[in-house]
DNA sequence: TCTGGCACTCACCGGGCACGAGTGCCAGAA
DNA sequence: TTCTGGCACTCGTGCCCGGTGAGTGCCAGA
């Protein structure tokens, strides 16, 4: 088992190489940290953290630098989350509180989260399955064309074009929404598919042909929109390391092109509590030399969906997170209110 | 006047300037195109392109490369639009055809675009100012709170809710939205305001207030809408020239990060007709090294939105014109379609 | 007006060299 | 046993320097 000193020495390491991006020596390390020993004994110290593969050498007459496996050890025992300073949290309510619509809070956070963590944020839109249903409108539009709308508890809205087999009364129309809706609002949309399984039967036979295909479009609306949406902010903020690993960015960029692959590193996350992933712990491999903090967030006790960053495994750790988890809170507390 | 040859040798740098992206010399020019004539000549013909501004030299030693106004003179006089080959454009439309909704439009557009060009690609949504009505709902929600559904002819859907002063009853909202209909449906959105500017009048006293204020919600929504949404991608294209201009970088994914600067650089792109906007020539500053080339699009001859792409000024332009062109014009076909 | 020749410029490349940060090891002190 | 100071060693970085070659401008002659 490693020494207190030793973690407080790996602290140190992680603490000045992400202040200075530079490889950090023994003599540097006991001039700006109150260690109380020499610069000798801490070269002991850091051959056994490197033996232990906590830190390593990018060449032989160099500092050290953290691995990944530095990195996790400080984000699980050494650090803790730094809690924002109080103007700051002002500031991110002030912020949110001007959104007008789900698309809006949605922009509104990633540009704050890009913004407080100087990194690439990614939010993840409320998610369909695990809402509930406001409202189902069927608007008609021409005779045997219906247009179907599907309103969420978060504010979401999904539309959807209906060609029905025969026309439709305005009617009939009237009857299918109010009974839709008498079954389907305030449930989740997990359980709609079985709520109005049997509806068909219990129309005439002749609507039974609209009833089905709108049914249906409903249900497929429900399992296209199980793929989420997500919007991504800050990329500027990947030139800021350009200066040492410029080939780096494109692999990251074109990660985050890729709705798929972001939507399964969000998905990765822990529904509750904080999840980090540091370097090669990410199993894409664009995504290697980075690291994501991400978090749930919802309107109540339940994460409706995810958000985070994506940043070097140089980043500020304690901070990203406090930031991070703060960024969550009051989104969830904007989307409970509206 | 320039002599034809040497607006031909003007048109020899670009092109080889643009495959290569090294300076052009005279000795290579006479190897790799049939200009009849020797190094020397082409050598005074260069001196003469450069006093005139067209071209410039790195430094002393060194072949040249074309101007901004440079490239200006290629794409008015130089250059055509190079057509897609037939594969291209199948796929295209394959690509386009398999859209569900206007979201989904959008976004293989851009997709499609980077693609093509190998370039950041912009896509406006559908104008609202400029699209017709296809229909407004108002939904009941709670005794005194309205959902106002918008609903263009694109397919765009808009929602704001709506607190009213006093309850109202399905009845009253079933008449407001009757009448309001029949007076906005298949109108141009700039048209709407003095279409209901009489409405409150023709209503009970009692249900003046909600009628006013459902209808200023919808009058604000086409003002705040005014300002479009946009979707980007193929940012991971940038890092293709990395090594020549790292830190041209970073002012280019701010300036495309800021949906405002976007907005203006393709609203000052012609409505109808092709515009490309060469390095300074742009008037943000992250993007003087960018030529943008931008076109409108629409479903039917009039255009609804812009779209285009975003690249070194070293592009090739008759390439990128064509895809441009190309991908507009399917899109138009998509949105008449659907 | 074009061409071949010629002198000149200057970015680029590779080698050699000094510098210095950082290391590992060891003997002696606490 | 643990820490410390000293010392030799490594090696990346920056700098200078000369050679090379692509490219130029100019000029005299066809």
């Amino acid at each position: 088992m490693l020494s207190e000193r030793r973690l407080e020495v790996l602290r140190a390491i992680v603490q000045d190489y992400v202040g200075t991006e530079e490889p950090v020596g023994s003599k540097a390390l006991t001039e700006r940290h109150r260690l109380g020993v020499s610069p000798a004994t801490v070269r002991n110290d850091m051959a056994a953290l490197e033996d232990e593969g906590f830190i390593a050498q990018p060449h032989t007459s160099a500092g050290r630098i953290p691995t990944d496996k530095g990195y996790r050890l400080f984000v699980d025992k050494l650090a803790g989350v730094k809690p924002l300073s109080s103007p700051e949290r002002r500031a991110i309510q002030n912020f949110l509180d001007g959104a007008v619509d789900l698309d809006d809070v949605v922009g509104r956070t990633v540009r704050l989260l890009a913004q407080l963590t100087r990194q690439v944020a990614v939010v993840q839109y409320p998610s369909l399955t695990r809402s509930t249903v406001r409202h189902v409108e069927l608007l008609p539009l021409a005779p045997a064309r219906v247009m179907l709308v599907l309103i969420t508890d978060t504010g979401r809205v999904e539309q959807r074009m209906v060609d029905c087999p025969t026309p439709v009364t305005e009617d009939s129309l009237a009857d299918l929404r109010a009974r839709l809706n008498s079954r389907v609002v305030g449930r989740r949309f997990a359980d709609v598919p079985q709520l109005v399984q049997d509806l068909p039967e219990s129309f005439e036979q002749e609507d039974r042909g609209t009833v089905s295909i709108v049914l249906s479009t409903l249900l497929e609306t429900l399992v296209e929109e199980t793929e989420e949406r997500l919007m991504i902010g800050g990329t500027a903020n990947l030139t800021r390391f350009v200066h040492d690993f410029p080939l780096t960015i494109r692999p990251v960029l074109e990660a985050l092109e890729e709705q798929v692959v972001l939507l399964k590193l969000l998905g990765e996350a822990k529904d509750s509590g904080m999840t980090v992933r540091i370097g090669h712990e990410n199993a894409h491999e664009g995504l290697n030399a980075t690291s994501v903090v991400a978090v749930g967030y919802g309107s109540g006790d339940e994460a409706v969906a995810k958000l985070g960053v994506v940043g070097p495994t140089r980043m500020d750790y304690p901070g990203t997170m406090g930031a991070v988890r703060a960024v969550a809170r009051y989104v969830g507390q904007i989307l409970a209110e509206s």
